[in-house]
RNA sequence: GCGGGCGUGGCGAAAUUGGUAGACGCACUAGACUUAGGAUCUAGCGCUUCACGGCAUGGGGGUUCGAGUCCCUCCGCCCGCACCA
């Protein structure tokens, strides 16, 4: 008996031993990716796997995200996306032999870390490295192969130190014409000095594109005062103070550039915009007009983004011209891209702000004309928009002297006419300008044909098309040869002149603002001089209050008496624009810590331009635009060498949330399944996502969430609680944000990785949905189980089999990450790794290649499978590998063989035989006898590898 | 109005130059192993038909032996610019 119940308990304690020691290995085998990561992580960390060198035989290649701003919200999973892809370029060209340079910053100057001083007092500098610290332990979780050490901020005074010494390029800088360049401002003064007064009309620059200041047609340069000269140069600096109709944002207090503002109102923050005369710092982007034009044609980025930059820039072919205006001794200047309809003028058009208004108005008409300018200026720039279609102005009195015919025509204020663009003043053509028609049809004003077409009863016919009628000299001619003409005929009679227009808009540089970089300008006896380089940089000053002064001055204005230039002068008190940091970040970044230049000539000749860069596409007429400007600025003063500051650009889609959404019974605490909500009058309420899985909500977790949910009643389906979801912006208002923490902590930062890959192409919008996370992670399970069977791993000889299923997917996620399909690569991932599942494949010679094939998109577990190997150095020193065609080709194929549509068959051949003999083969196949039966083929096409086509 | 992009199963999506449309994943169904599984494995899964087959890439037309892919046209969606003379 006793015998019999030890034996019990012996058999007893070896089943739970075997139970506890299999449990042992189970745990072993496990993808514990949590250890895994953290392990890695630190390991790079430690031994600075991803530096960049700076001296280096190797091929450069440079890839860039755009960096964040370190918002208080930190990164959620939309954010990630762009950076996951630029990483895995950067891991894929260090094992192709790269010396890769891919580094991170932090665009850290911008208004909600103000808008959140102002609010509680609290210094943005503090709240700004607050959020810098969140957004780097976010980073870190995900594995990104960053050179840390070449971080540059945008608020650090090192770096702002370039920022604002760059600006005192631009203020020191003119854009000659001639040279097509930009250039030191002494050389224009030492053209204005060579300029003798009297005879500039027709002296040594006649034919040249350099307009010459009136004073100095009477004046010699020396004998200018300093102000005057500062005047003068003032209209030729690259930065430059005027005054000028800006954007002004009361709500936020500050003036806004073109494409900060959005229909009518602040990008940030959707507050009002009004159109104000101010004196204001701007950069002189259209002289780069041209250029910024042509380069879009070298660089390889989307369609759309190079579309909205030249839409931006709006190049516009014309002429200008002048009339005489009768009874007084003065001209309007107007511009048309139309100067063969000249003889269809019947009025001229001002805009309300157009400086001869006031002038050329009669006194009968003054009372009429003061009051619809008025009317126009309380417009705001929203209400104009909106209705475009109303037509209003108001007749001056006055008329000018079509050139051609010596009629006089009226002259009217209209605020259809911008003063912003051209000369803030048209010729009116209503019969070919639909604008002009309506206002025309308004105020009752004469329509003249004098191109052949159209119905000008009903509308404006407007098509460059058609034969020139009613036009003196011009008449019979074609519209394209009549504008010829017409521009040939102004220019000999010295009244006009062919000129390119852009829409483009200076750049207005200058913000009331604290938190930005402080414009390193001082004033002497009213006159902006630029700092000394040597006492850069002009540090922020701290103020008691982040908000204007009592006098409207910006905040910097409250500074105390001690920040002054040199102890006596006023400094500027407008700081620089969000833009300006990030306008050359990429050059930074290549010589971060050198204190004596913004970037050493070696580095910036070794790196060169972004070869990848990546980022949204809303920055398409912002920050894309004036960082190739900077740049394009750098290399005319001969600091670097590129035209472009990046060859390929790749626009991120933006992730939305996937709102989760539940029902409850109107008046009730009763909260229904999405499937029976139609049974009753139902509202809908939005929960946290993060309590949901796969449309099942987490009863318990809503309980908890959220106190009125703890005693609600429940009405379930097949017992689940069922809910709706609705694409919306990922955002804390809608409970939908995912943070890349919680998926990290979930799955792990490969499967995050591999997963906002597998989402969808890189380029398109799309939502996130956590639904299909376990098809990858179970991936990367099954991934790890090959490397952990039963018998370890083999040394033996691959089969064919295994080595054609590794040699496909490694030409296919070649080929993937070539043109960035990112997407797919993760596919041909998957099936490899069922394939080679299914062999049961444990052997080196495949897994070693399999691994470093997939450790640019999921690192962690690639290290730590390398290093299972038996490797000690990590695995992005590793050549990537390359495929075999041979084992993709060595068996046999199916060639299917199609007539018509009517038949279809197929027969086998050997790869190895030529087309020629494909096509003899594939008629001698009985099928192809028994079909053609004697008919001899007319024609006989082979596809090579696929299909065969026979046709008689 | 002008310009750019897009439209493929229940869902996310593949299809490199025109060449077996729907790879891969999710969800779903059935089964195996399990005390259990939110683990793992096997099979199925565009529509239609008992089946053979037929029909399918927004609609219509065209080019081609062959079209998701090229051309024309219409419809729908997204984005950018918008009184720019």
């Amino acid at each position: 008996m006793e015998f019999i119940a030890k034996s019990n308990m012996l058999i007893k304690f070896t089943e739970v031993y075997i139970i506890k020691f299999a449990h042992l290995q189970i745990n072993r085998m496990e993808y514990n990716f949590r250890e895994i990561e953290q392990k890695w992580q630190q390991h790079w960390a430690e031994h600075k796997t991803y530096k960049a060198l700076d001296n280096s035989d190797k091929s450069k290649y440079y890839v860039l995200d755009m960096f964040p701003y370190p918002s208080g919200a930190g990164l959620h999973v939309g954010h990630p996306l762009g950076y996951i892809a630029s990483d895995i370029m950067a891991r894929y060209k260090r094992h192709k032999g790269f010396n890769v340079l891919h580094p991170m910053g932090y665009d850290s100057f911008g208004l909600p870390a103000e808008q959140y001083a102002i609010q509680t007092g609290q210094h943005p500098a503090i709240t700004t490295e607050q959020n810098i610290k969140r957004y780097r332990e976010q980073l870190d979780k995900i594995g990104f192969s960053f050179d840390w050490d070449r971080e540059v901020r945008t608020s650090d005074p090192n770096y702002y130190k370039w920022t604002q010494w760059i600006f005192i390029q631009l203020f020191n800088s003119w854009y000659n014409p001639e040279s097509d360049k930009a250039e030191p401002i002494e050389t224009l003064i030492k053209k204005f000095k060579n300029l003798s007064p009297n005879s500039s009309q027709n002296g040594e620059g006649n034919n040249s594109s350099l307009n010459i200041p009136e004073i100095l047609k009477n004046k010699r340069w020396n004998e200018l005062s300093e102000k005057e000269q500062s005047d003068i140069l003032m209209e030729y600096r690259l930065a430059y103070l005027s005054e000028a109709y800006v954007n002004w944002c009361p709500a936020l207090g500050t003036v806004l550039a073109n494409d900060e503002v959005k229909d009518g109102v602040s990008e940030r923050g959707g507050h009002p915009v009004e159109r104000k005369l101010m004196k204001q710092w701007s950069l002189r982007i259209t002289a780069y007009a041209e250029r910024l034009l042509k380069g879009l044609d070298i660089i390889d980025w989307s369609e759309s983004i190079k579309e909205a930059q030249r839409n931006w820039i709006g190049r516009s072919e014309g002429t200008s011209l002048k009339f005489e205006i009768d009874g007084y001794n003065a001209e309007v200047e107007v511009f048309t891209t139309r100067p063969d309809t000249i003889f269809g003028v019947s009025y001229l058009t001002l805009a309300p702000e157009h400086e001869l208004v006031e002038k050329i108005t009669t006194p009968e008409q003054k009372e009429k004309v003061e009051a619809y300018i008025t009317y126009a200026k309380n417009r705001s720039e929203r209400e104009r928009q909106a209705d475009v279609k109303k037509v209003t102005g108001e007749f001056t009195g006055a008329y000018a002297i079509q050139p051609f015919t010596g009629k006089q025509i009226p002259i009217w204020v209209g605020d259809y006419v911008l003063a912003g663009y051209g000369t803030g003043a048209v010729m009116a053509v209503p019969a070919h300008d639909s604008r002009d028609y309506a206002f025309a049809k308004t105020f009752n004003l004469p329509i003249l044909q004098v191109v052949e077409g159209g119905d000008i009863s009903k509308e404006a016919y407007d098509t460059k098309e058609g034969k020139i009628i009613n036009s003196d000299f011009l008449n019979g001619l074609e519209v394209k040869d009549a504008i010829k003409a017409a521009i040939a005929e102004i220019e000999k009679r010295g009244i006009g002149k062919g000129k390119i227009n852009y829409r483009l808009r200076d750049a207005v540089f200058g913000r009331q603002r604290y938190w930005g970089e402080p414009i390193p300008i001082y004033y002497d006896n009213e006159i902006p001089k630029a700092v000394d380089e040597k006492h850069l940089p002009i540090i922020l000053p701290e103020v008691d209050k982040y908000l204007p002064t009592e006098d409207g001055d910006p905040p910097l204005a409250r500074a105390s008496e001690k920040w002054k230039y040199q102890g006596k002068y006023d400094y500027e008190f407008t700081t620089m624009p969000g833009w300006a940091g990030s306008s050359w970040h990429f050059l930074r970044y290549m010589d971060p810590k050198n204190e004596k230049e913004f970037v050493s000539k070696k580095a910036a000749e070794y790196w060169k331009e972004i070869d990848l860069y990546i980022g949204g596409a809303e920055h398409a007429t912002g920050h894309l635009l004036y960082f190739r400007f900077w740049t394009k600025f750098l290399k005319d003063l001969g600091y670097i060498s590129i035209e472009e500051p990046a060859k390929k650009l790749i626009n991120q889609g933006m992730i939305q949330g996937t709102s989760a959404i539940i029902y409850r019974v109107n008046g009730t605490n009763k909260i229904v399944s999405a499937g029976l909500k139609n049974k009753y009058d139902a509202v809908a309420i939005h929960i946290d996502v993060n309590l949901v899985d796969n449309s099942i909500v987490n009863i318990e977790e809503l309980k908890k969430w959220r106190d009125d949910f703890a005693n609600a009643e429940f009405e379930l389906e097949n017992g689940k609680l069922i809910c709706h979801h609705e694409v919306e912006k990922m955002s804390k208002r809608w409970f939908n944000v995912v943070t890349p923490d919680s998926i990290c902590e979930k799955y792990g930062a490969d499967t995050l990785r591999l997963y906002e890959m597998f989402l969808g192409p890189l380029e398109q919008h799309k939502p996130w949905n956590t639904n299909g996370i376990t098809g990858v992670h179970n991936f990367l399970k099954k991934l790890w189980r090959l490397f952990h069977s039963e018998n370890g791993i083999s040394n033996e000889a691959a089969s064919k089999a295994e080595l054609k299923a590794l040699h496909k997917c490694i030409k296919k996620v070649n080929e993937d990450i070539e043109r960035f399909s990112f997407n797919t690569s993760v596919s041909n991932f998957m099936i490899c790794v069922n394939e080679l599942s299914d062999l049961k494949c444990n052997k080196r010679e495949i897994l070693e290649p399999l691994i470093v094939l997939i450790s640019p998109y999921a690192p962690h577990i690639a290290e730590e499978l390398w290093s299972k190997l038996g490797h000690t150095e990590s695995i992005e020193y590793v050549t990537y590998p390359v495929h075999n065609e041979a084992y993709l080709t060595e068996d046999n194929f199916n060639y299917p063989v199609s007539f018509n549509g009517k038949m279809r068959f197929n027969i086998e051949l050997p790869i190895t035989l030529s087309p020629k003999e494909v096509e003899e083969a594939a008629l001698s196949a009985p099928e192809a006898q028994k079909w053609l039966e004697g008919k001899t083929p007319k024609k006989v096409i082979v596809v090579p590898k696929k299909i065969v086509n026979i046709v008689v």
